[in-house]
DNA sequence: CTGAAAGCGCTTACAG
DNA sequence: CTGAAAGCGCTTACAG
């Protein structure tokens, strides 16, 4: 049952030629280089014991695994899936295999984690880890590899980036909210070392100025982008804000915190309070009430990351590139018309 | 910048010793066979110039790779993250790595994915896309490599599984709802061609049979596991069980699915139909109302399932296991009393 | 305790 | 068009 794989040198063997011949054959780049008869001989008996080629051998001739390193804080976080699938999708088109690790928010352990990945020879990383100042970032430069970030981007941006367009994403919220009448509105910002939280904090603080409301509203820190320190951050928020009509929480699981938290308190979403998420992950408009949100593009954001790295492979071009992507608003049912509330 | 990489032979070269004597050095378990000088010489240089040992070439020698692939349909269905999570942590703790594919439902796809790990040279795969009768794993089979599947299991146990016991899982689920009055229940029955969805069938037909009401309820199928499909199903369930009181659907997207049809038919859950999940995937609990279901230890599997292609590899044993996990039920409130509804 | 050598399975420049 | 050889970076049985 456990057949021993074929080898080149074992169908040489068999078929009376040299291994290079066998070798040249397999490869279709060098297929041409074969006779005709030699080659269909060659061709059928490789056929016929189901060989494969080593591709750890071939990585280790050529210097070039053809696998490419994710590293993610928690694959369990519902913005990664779809981020991981269009990273692979577009990888696998062009011969290339993830080397998937989830490697937590510790820094330490994140550079391990790199460690192991590189010491398995991996040609490129894709980081969905990073944070504004990131000294993973910099063993990775200084190891050499090919880094591009995904989802966020650290401040000086040394490497390539695919990130959304959070000051965009902002504005959209903020007039959102504006049109239905409100003017008290707080953010929930996320965390400040990320990327995400920092420009969304100021993307929103930018688009109060344009409403010339910033004087009545205001911003919470959130300490993570969980539910509970949403339910959390949206208590705070309610004792400092009485007046609040709106909250803008940094993302979609802050978003259903705020809902754990309003409900504890007998508010109604959006009667008493609306709320707005950010990311639109995945079954968000299960949730009650569906979440108003802004769609990002998680699985095109993988795409442009995968992309962004191959032709850094190819080219071996060192510019840094930082695609932007464009946020959507997604009106649903926890958004509605300012109704200026009495506090209990 | 661009550091070359730093190899045996060159660490040799620079402190004047043999390549084999820096290689034992750099392997804990041989490391005790070189003198205390040499040794605290060679770590030193070594950590100086931030050597790490080419994972790749040693897979060669040694003929392991320390690589497990992972085949999932699709890492976008919400039960696979924790899993996933699961395996990569135990895997971690053992120096292995997890290689990821999504190979989608295709049985054809499948198996080139698998050759694609094959060829890479993978010590053993993980498939959580076992069908109950599977041609993918008859191909690992002869091709010689350790396989388990997760969460799913072929009929004729030839390879490893861990999964979820489905029996006890619809023994609790029509054990409660019979325990609030229910008598008329329909089985929204998952794809047939994979285990859950039949042995859910299965469990549910044989507890339906222990309470005596075999004859009133009924069972509908759903063709995939997703909201649409469950919507449809559900469609179809109303129709033709008119009397229906509570639905047991085939997992927790396609109880979405029965939400989405119920509230465009008017009718209100649990008030008129209660609704019952499985898996208890993240987030479900947010969504309205909050479903009761059956919990599944998704990480505990991942666990399970890595430690089982460990102990494979590590004894060789061939020894077939097939670990069943204990479900638990999740009253939440998307179940309710009985109340005999007027047919609209 | 350390060295010298073989070999894992490829790829590829060099001959002929 | 095909062969012979070197070498990627390790590990490990064999000497000494």
């Amino acid at each position: 049952m456990k057949q021993k794989r074929m080898t080149l040198k074992g169908l040489a063997g068999i078929l009376g030629v040299h291994p290079s011949t066998v070798g040249r054959v397999m490869d279709p780049q060098t297929r041409h280089m074969v006779g005709e008869e030699v080659r269909q001989r060659v061709l059928k008996e490789a056929a016929r014991h189901g060989y494969r080629p080593n591709k750890l051998a071939a990585a280790m001739r050529t210097g070039r695994s053809k696998l490419v390193g994710v590293m993610l804080p928690d694959i369990t976080n519902p913005v990664f899936p779809p981020m991981v699938l269009g990273i692979e999708d577009e990888l696998r088109k062009h011969g290339y295999v993830v080397l998937m690790s989830n490697a937590g928010d510790d820094k330490s352990q994140q550079r391990y984690v790199v460690d192991q990945l590189l010491a398995r020879q991996v040609d490129a990383l894709i980081l969905a880890t990073a944070t504004r100042e990131d000294p993973v970032i910099t063993h990775c430069l200084e190891a050499g590899v090919a880094v591009v970030t995904v989802n966020r981007n650290e401040d000086d941006g040394r490497v390539s980036s695919v990130a959304n367009d959070e000051a965009l994403g902002m504005r959209l919220s903020v007039e959102h909210l504006v049109a239905l009448g409100h003017r008290r509105l707080v953010h929930l910002v996320g965390p400040q070392q990320v990327s995400t939280g920092h420009l969304r904090k100021v993307g929103f603080e930018e688009a109060l100025a344009a409403h010339g409301l910033a004087g009545e509203s205001g911003v919470v820190d959130c300490l993570a982008y969980t539910r509970e320190a949403g339910k959390l951050a949206c208590d705070q928020a309610l004792e400092r804000y009485p007046g609040l009509t709106a909250i803008v929480a940094g993302n979609d699981l802050v978003a259903i915190g705020c809902y754990d938290s309003l409900r504890a308190r007998g508010l109604r979403c959006p009667e008493d309070v609306s709320v707005i998420g950010h990311n639109d992950m995945p079954f968000i408009d299960a949730v009650h009430p569906p979440l108003t949100t802004i769609r990002i593009g998680l699985h095109e954001m993988g795409i442009q990351a995968a992309q962004l790295i191959l032709r850094r492979l190819q080219q071996d071009a060192p510019g840094v590139m930082e695609v932007r992507l464009r946020p959507e608003l997604v009106i649903r049912g926890s958004t509605g018309p300012c109704a200026t509330r009495s506090v209990p």
